[in-house]
DNA sequence: GCTCGCTGACTGACTGATCAGTCAGGACTC
DNA sequence: GAGTCCTGACTGATCAGTCAGTCAGCGAGC
């Protein structure tokens, strides 16, 4: 088996285990079962545990990335529309839900670890910009009002990834459906020029 | 030194060291040196690490409660305002944003944890319905719009505590601030009947 | 007023388990 | 035979939890 494979191969048994097992939990032995091989082999490919992470975690940013770009060409409300509804975790969705919570222990560990900091940042940054560039184009069409980009780009990435957290922390099934659903009544209100939907504001 | 003195200098010690060492580095030894005590000690109180800090969770609560529960009796609108503030994690409270930091990996563990998760929850609950009674006498004195509820109560909790997550787990400054004025001036525009525009802060 | 027995608070030294990381060497190419 | 990929057995460190025993205080009996 090849370097590559073999590389290929521990980020996805680094991924299964970490559902499994949570990330306060994951051991190297873990992830070696995962994968089918040895414990040495993980420090004969990366030297430390944290190296193996560092690594995993920029694997994420990178798929994410390539998810993240694919830009449909529907029209700005559609798309953040898509994106909103993209956060939500059904019920049925437990290997997702278990993901989302060992990362969120991983992030938690970035404060004490500069290279897992710097990925979460540049996520971070990917994700509101991705909502900003949606917006603005929205703005720029006049189907958007003329509102401060960035900060609402942060509010909306801040409401769903805290309905999120919540959802999988407090192992409740509706926390992000309900949060999302009130954030889009809440954009049609303050975002949208045509809103179809009766609101307060007039 | 009574037993009562001792348990209140152990949920100190506790306190102090889930700062220092966050959750996933906090050993028993570390509680025991904050509380100048033996490691014997703490075994001799609480039967296990996880008994000592269920205990510790229900005392986070009790004074949590507490807190809440001190209703001023100020407009809706000023006592929204207020909550959503209280939120705000300045730059310099280091020790507030480490506190918050250890509790979230606290609440990762609640998925393994049935008595965390129980506590959690009721925390949720309380937090929900805090902001949901003070909307609701919004409504009812005619200066918020009636709309539903539960689901604008849960949205804001989960903005809120998205922005303090983002902000304590990417070591920003401004996350909190940025959102909080954000989510003020959504509520304006959705909520407020009457919306002068009222600036946050100073 | 003094000792004796008892208890609750507390300790230091220990144990057993768990893990990350090491190392000498095997097997399989080219 | 040199290099790459891989392994099992090992080590050393770290921790939760245990255990035997210390010590101060206190009430009872004399």
């Amino acid at each position: 088996m090849t370097s590559e494979q073999t590389h290929d191969k521990i980020m996805e048994a680094t991924h299964t285990a970490l559902c499994k097992q949570g990330y306060g939990g994951l051991t190297m032995q873990d992830i070696a079962n995962e994968a089918g091989k040895s414990k040495s082999l993980l420090h004969y490919h990366y030297d430390t545990k944290a190296d193996l992470l560092v690594t995993f975690i920029e694997h994420l940013l990178d798929d994410f990335e390539d998810r993240v770009a694919v830009t449909e060409d529907a029209s700005p409300q559609d798309r953040l529309l898509s994106f909103i509804e993209w956060f939500i975790i059904e019920p049925h969705e437990e290997e997702r839900a278990a993901f989302h919570l060992a990362l969120l222990e991983l992030r938690a560990q970035a404060a004490f670890n500069e290279a897992f900091s710097e990925q979460l940042r540049a996520s971070d940054e990917l994700l509101r910009e991705t909502v900003a560039s949606i917006i603005r184009e929205g703005i720029g069409d006049g189907v958007f009002y003329d509102v401060e980009v960035e900060p609402l780009a942060a509010m909306i990435i801040a409401t769903l990834d805290g309905a999120r957290t919540r959802q999988i922390t407090l192992s409740t099934d509706w926390y992000t459906e309900t949060v999302c659903t009130q954030l889009i009544s809440a954009l049609q209100t303050m975002l949208f020029v045509d809103s179809e939907v009766v609101t307060p504001r007039e």
